[in-house]
DNA sequence: CACAGTCCGTGGACGCCATCGACCGGAGCC
DNA sequence: GGCTCCGGTCGATGGCGTCCACGGACTGTG
């Protein structure tokens, strides 16, 4: 992970569609080099994947919820995340210190589907409660942070 | 919106890097069509930004947290959402129904950091009160939903 | 019904790109 | 010095992106 690396990985952060070629020439090395150093961030897991990023009200989710859920004393906390896991609306999921166990980041279409959802949240065994905040508005989302040197 | 289009944008948030002859072949369209729908599902906004998808850690953001914001009676929401813009290790902001306004969610490299952005948010004017929760692992994020075809 | 216009696709052409293999130069080590 | 390894350049080739001309289905109109 040198300077050039981390040039790879902003520009690609950027922009996924860069062609080697293009990166190349930002970065001033060959196409081949490129091409190998972006096949070693991403076997190395520096990259996990490229997406595209899509407007959720395109797709029919407009309403966003985060949701906190705190866990049963009996339950086996493998066993919730594996029911959160399988539920779709459930876009991210951190595991979280305090009282609170987890935080989920949930996308339905109406608030309906919400009230299904959470319905199931705190039927799923090893769930003693839900709390839930609806997003009104989403105001900006996974913006890419500037990579800084190791401790430089 | 038609149900290739709908193809198109899961595939693209599978993988952002498939060639439009890959497309092509997936969704049973010539190349060149592909790359006009493409075009026009980005320029309707309804794909936002290809991105690559980074291991935080290995950029040196070891720390997640997310903090609520209580609103100043005083201030101006605008200039809140100004202020938090210019924080680069906020990567998520929502505007959220109930007492706590905002929702963000931070990266930072140490708690050393977490605790100084903490501090900047509390001397940001408009800001009452924050109130923090540190994440101890990300279990998923961001994960694709399946589309689902326009209340059909 | 014929007609023109529009939309959305196909096929062909051409230049650029991805990708492979051969080669090469510097660093570290006997 | 001479070996090896790592990581780069260079050159070739097949596939891809992208532009353009063309064509069929649908639609509204004289």
């Amino acid at each position: 992970m040198d300077a050039i690396d981390r040039s790879l990985v902003a520009l690609l952060q950027g922009n996924a569609r860069l062609s080697y070629a293009e990166l190349a020439r930002q970065v001033g090395l060959s196409a081949p080099a490129v091409h190998e150093r972006v096949g070693k961030l991403e076997s190395s897991g520096v990259i996990r994947a490229y997406r595209a990023e899509v407007e959720p009200e395109s797709i029919g989710l407009g309403v966003t919820a985060l949701i906190s859920i705190v866990e049963d004393s009996g339950g086996d906390t493998d066993d919730v995340l594996e029911a959160f896991r399988r539920m779709p609306e459930i876009e991210s999921c951190y595991f979280m210190a305090g009282v609170e166990s987890f935080l989920l980041k949930a996308r339905v279409g109406t608030i309906a589907e919400l009230e299904q959802l959470i319905v199931r949240l705190n039927r799923t065994p090893g769930v003693a409660s839900t709390r839930t905040g609806i997003a009104l508005s989403t105001k900006w989302e996974n913006r890419p942070q500037t990579i800084e040197p190791p401790t430089a």
